[in-house]
DNA sequence: CGACGATGATACTCGGGGGGTATCGCTCCA
DNA sequence: TGGAGCGATACCCCCCGAGTATCATCGTCG
């Protein structure tokens, strides 16, 4: 036997004449007269076979199965109220699985700041960072083990959009007694005679790739002396008087011993940027949430920003459009 | 925001549409035709204010927030089934707890049957012993502590129904040097003359006055030595020589050394019965169930039993009665 | 003891909406 | 490029939920 013809309207009568204890104040309660309540608790009767409330002149009274029944109606009722509410978050996209893919040495930018705050504002999101190389990231993207990846530039893709986060200037890392290191400020030019050590090695076109293109826009030729794993060892090597290396601005928070940081002049334009790559068409309000909480960090936001595609963020009240041929 | 709007029929809907990944295949599987179904789901969709699936040529997918509705929708549904059906068993009697009231030596009975056989039938009703005089049943059931009880006799009252349930022959209990121990049986009259030990003292009337009645009927006086309060104490006493006294048939289970049992003749028909008692017109399904379980006790069943009241055994199919004028 | 007032049940009507058929627009694929 | 399959739409019917009016019953109070 099953459920046939009982729905959730009959649940919120047969509750509501329980607990006034007649049936006129429920309909009141209601808002319905008293003659279809009566009918409905009839047909909730006739559909489960049982008699669940003993009437009288003075009112109604549940029988023993109506207490039971009454009990089962109130947690259903709430768990359906629950269920909407929950449906509702995660509709918004405060609810659910976000897989977020990250590069190496992303822990010293921007992406902990925006992925602390992500977790304050959506606590019933469960955030999954995935330390993946760009060429990882695309293909876990295209897999859909990743909704949303961080990476530091980007090729265009057809099947995947990406927007720039943040723009970081270069600065210069030299060893102590480098003969530049008491400069306040450094010129691509004055660096591109001295031998580089840059990083990562793989995968190419990286972030090396970026730099040499950086120094041919302007002409420049630079001296690649080293390519090593990582930004660790590289200022490993500098310290060691191996040569300069560059860095990003938020990488300066990583001072190492017998190194000098000096800026390069604002005028060189030497920048590096900070991406976030998804899905082109993912509507997931999670993913919208996510972007929408990274481009927060652009301070202030550049108002002629126009971002290569825009999930409209998914309000609660969706609006079904009355025509659609 | 509330569940306003949103029916039964609406979950079992949309998790046909997933289930079955297709608008025409999940109205099949309802027996609806597909325009009906589509919108019943654009419905749900508006009253949660989230759109829950993805559509194209191919058929209909959950979004993110669809898969979390999915598994609401799907736990709701099984709940409300097993509402449904806890509240059937509830209707049946099979659900529930049910405060019995029995006296003192009736373990020695054969309410431990009774007992024991409606656990097994109603395994998920919650059986509750009260040990009580019939005074406190009585008490007891008026106060709703009580659903039924058992007792050895009744006095009639106007607010309470009862049943005789068993019959039960007395036997006597002699002590083993006594010159009638060695007979096979015996009359009332040729105990008539022997000390009597006779329990309890409390509550009368009871069973004292009712062996006494018995000696009455039948033109005889007996002696009643002793009063005490318990079984046991009267067989210690019979052991040690102080006199004669009796038992229920049942209680020749207890057998206490230095003492001998032996029948009363079935022409005195010197019996006692046990009879349960419950408040008139009660309909609940639970008393209605241990009822019949206690009258299955008569074996064979009289065919010319005649109870004062009979709560008629409910169906699971109640039939409302389509006029009722 | 009878009138009154409260209860739930019933009779009847109306209208919204659930479900039906026919058809459209779109996408995918042979 | 046309057919097959999908969901969406238009339109209709009629069932059923909700309303009003009224009844039967019971408890209460004057």
């Amino acid at each position: 036997m099953s459920i046939t013809g009982i729905e959730i309207r009959h649940l919120r009568y047969f509750v509501a004449v329980v607990e006034q204890r007649t049936f006129r104040a429920a309909a009141l309660r209601l808002h319905v007269s008293q003659p279809p309540l009566t009918r409905q608790i009839q047909q909730l009767e006739d559909a489960l076979g049982v008699k669940l409330l003993e009437r009288s002149a003075r009112g109604a009274e549940p029988t023993a199965a109506g207490k039971v029944f009454y009990q089962e109606a109130r947690n259903l009722l709430t768990l359906a109220e629950q269920a909407a509410e929950r449906t509702r978050l995660a509709g918004d996209g405060r609810l659910g699985r976000l897989d977020i893919g990250v590069f190496g040495s992303a822990v010293l930018g921007p992406i902990p700041r925006i992925v602390q705050r992500f977790r304050q504002t959506h606590p019933q999101v469960e955030l999954v960072l995935h330390s993946l190389d760009r060429i990882g990231q695309i293909k876990a993207l295209r897999e859909r083990r990743l909704t949303v990846g961080f990476n530091r530039f980007f090729t265009e893709e057809p099947d995947l959009s990406w927007e720039v986060i943040q723009t970081e200037r270069m600065v210069v890392v030299l060893p102590e007694a480098h003969p530049l290191a008491k400069r306040a400020v450094l010129s691509l030019a004055e660096i591109s005679s001295e031998p580089l050590i840059l990083y990562p090695r793989t995968p190419r076109p990286g972030f090396i790739d970026q730099m040499m293109r950086l120094f041919h826009q302007r002409h420049l030729t630079a001296h690649v002396s080293q390519e090593v794993d990582d930004l660790v060892t590289a200022m490993g090597l500098v310290a060691s008087g191996f040569g300069l290396s560059l860095l990003t601005d938020s990488g300066r928070k990583l001072h190492v011993p017998g190194t000098i940081q000096v800026p390069l002049r604002k005028a060189d334009a030497a920048t590096v940027d900070l991406c976030v790559i998804w899905r082109r068409g993912d509507d997931s309000p999670l993913l919208a949430e996510f972007l929408q909480e990274a481009r927060a960090l652009r301070h202030p936001p550049p108002e002629d920003a126009e971002p290569v595609e825009k999930p409209a963020p998914r309000s609660a009240k969706r609006k079904r459009a009355p025509k659609r041929r």
